[in-house]
DNA sequence: CATAAATTTGCATAGCTATGCAAGCAATCT
DNA sequence: AGATTGCTTGCATAGCTATGCAAATTTATG
């Protein structure tokens, strides 16, 4: 029967269980020295009292909060991110690790923010879409908590970070365009302060002037609705793109959905459209999108045991990973010859026959 | 430039400022008894050591530790509940509130789960699509935690609850259909042992009955994918529906493609499709649904001005709050004659021409 | 059985801030 | 000037757990 009594204390079960304050720390410290019997005890006495450790004066003690301070955007917009967020949580949970989490907007400057977190002594700090800036950097790195940036590249050598190899995957999709005959080409910008959509613009760019040619740049604001007016611009130039890359799914979506319902397009067979992430949408029937797949599992696992590894000093240094990006091919893009839909082509796959695509 | 100092306490500041500890203490509450002047030198001394409370040791000295616990599900599989995380966290942060978050499936229990967020003494819990055991609001409430459930019907006194009008909503779907002529009718669930699902259902069937109707049920597991097999199942049976009420919209677009892309069926000519929730992808071009909208801010406000609330001790006594959900009339329903896509009709509306809508 | 070794226990204190209380001080009033 | 009032300040302590160290106990060893 549960007692109206409030908030138990560890001296107060020392008192019932008839031992010191220290044995109950003990009882509820896994692997410290205490008698199973003195344990049971314990345990016991807890029970009776509806104690549970409390992890504020643990963490005041330990110096350890255990808790990692998660910052995002784009929850809403683009649903990589819910995507990302669900894995950083779970495994973080897994790791016994608590996540404090912050919501902001794209352009919100994180120098309010991390204070914040800083402030509750966070064990780490894991960034995702945001950029910091290097003072903050500096200020983490002051106070010796270690920062990982996920999918944005790194502003300072302080910091780790992880991201798909957005050159690289642009380039594909350049590749793949050009091997089945496309003539125009254009690219959905996300923004011009975003690392990743700037370094994929960068790669699908580079790649087609290797072949004298130039692609129309359109801003589609990381967005479906904008992404779906860039399109509507895009099919009125006089000489209109016959293959759209977008710098991410959902943008690729819009453009989609403006080609089909507002222009009266058939993708493919007027207009291919690449998208990047491979986000669950991406696979519905409706769009079955060509695009590029960013490994969200493998990055994560290692942004997070990056992470931690530092937290425990198992690693001092900040590491830059660049994780490669799998081609996705489905139908909304032609196919060059050879290739059918359903393939998945790896940027590390080199066997002869894909070694150009 | 900054030291290579490790994190400064109050102690240190206050020697430097030449005041006590407690001066500085007082220095960084706002409306404690403190001299401008004296202010100003603390703050001074605390930028040269780059000093910053430390809100774990005020949390025990004060208990509290001025954080919310956000429990939540489906993160990746309704677009609606990155759009709640969203407003949650922005609505808490803004009144000053930090949020610990933990991300669940639906079936998880919560009873391993609650322990880890009392442990750190939260504030205050908002559970969002998981439901709590009676043994743990009985804990909660031991220990004087309030707690919030967002959009589950709720299962003990102790708790509040905000929930949109789920049998009204299960109503307007089946009047509407009714009175724009349909024959086979048809409810696409979630899961049996969901409140929102079952409550939906249920004002559906309800309202069919009385009309000497019954729909078909078919299961969608609150996804697409399920959804759209659901369709699929639909469409075989002998008298196949011509008029589909899917738990949300998630499913509803499951519906959709299914019925378009896998069952050549035209939307809404051969068979009309409400869902609930209205995502933002409800409203784009190639879905266009007519659906239920649950008004997410309202909802969101209450609940968060609901839990701090008693958090203040401003409000004792949990409330539980229904919040009646809109009617948004696009195009994947057929029209009864006289109302049009683009209308909005509220459960609250009664104007004599909207009065049985 | 005596001694050494290993395990278990309690003591005392650190970790950092907030706050009740009494004392100090300056300004205002009579 | 003396008394009153109101604001500031510092002292001392509470809030709760973890942990180094020495003491006490148990177990193993010869």
């Amino acid at each position: 029967m549960a007692e109206r009594k409030a908030n138990a204390n560890s001296t107060q079960v020392a008192k019932l269980a008839g031992v010191s304050q220290s044995a109950v720390s003990r009882a509820f410290t896994p692997g410290a020295s205490i008698a199973e019997s003195t344990r049971r005890k314990v345990l016991q006495a807890a029970r009776k009292l509806g104690y549970q450790p409390n992890a504020i004066a643990r963490s005041l003690s330990t110096k350890r909060s255990k808790m990692i301070g998660i910052v995002i955007a784009n929850v809403t917009t683009n649903p990589f991110y819910p995507e990302v967020l669900d894995a950083l949580s779970r495994l973080f949970q897994q790791r016994g690790q608590r996540v404090m989490l912050f919501v902001v907007t794209r352009d919100q400057n994180l120098d309010d923010i991390l204070p914040q977190l800083l402030e509750y002594r966070v064990d780490g700090i894991l960034l995702t879409a945001a950029t910091l800036s290097s003072a903050m950097a500096h200020e983490c790195a002051r106070l010796g908590v270690p920062v990982t940036l996920f999918n944005r590249s790194v502003p300072d050598a302080h910091a780790s970070s992880f991201c798909c190899d957005n050159i690289e995957g642009g380039r594909m999709a350049a590749r793949l365009f050009m091997k089945s005959g496309h003539h125009q080409f254009a690219f959905v910008a996300g923004s011009h302060d975003t690392s990743t959509s700037l370094e994929r613009e960068r790669g699908f760019t580079e790649e087609l002037k290797q072949h004298g040619l130039e692609p129309f740049i359109e801003m589609g604001k990381f967005s479906y609705q904008g992404a779906f007016e860039a399109a509507r611009r895009l099919m009125q130039l006089p000489k209109s793109p016959d293959a759209v890359f977008c710098a991410n799914d959902i943008m690729a979506i819009g453009v989609l959905d403006a080609l089909r319902h507002a222009e009266q397009k058939k993708v493919p067979e007027d207009v291919s459209v690449i998208g990047f992430d491979d986000i669950p949408m991406a696979s519905w029937p409706s769009y079955n999108l060509t695009t590029i797949r960013q490994p969200i599992e493998r990055m994560i696992d290692s942004a997070v045991n990056d992470l931690l590894d530092r937290i425990n000093q198992d690693t001092m240094y900040p590491k830059q990973e660049l994780v490669p990006g799998d081609l996705v091919v489905r139908s909304s893009a032609k196919l060059p010859s050879g290739l059918s839909s359903g393939w998945v082509i790896s940027t590390c796959d080199n066997r002869p026959e894909n070694r150009n695509v």
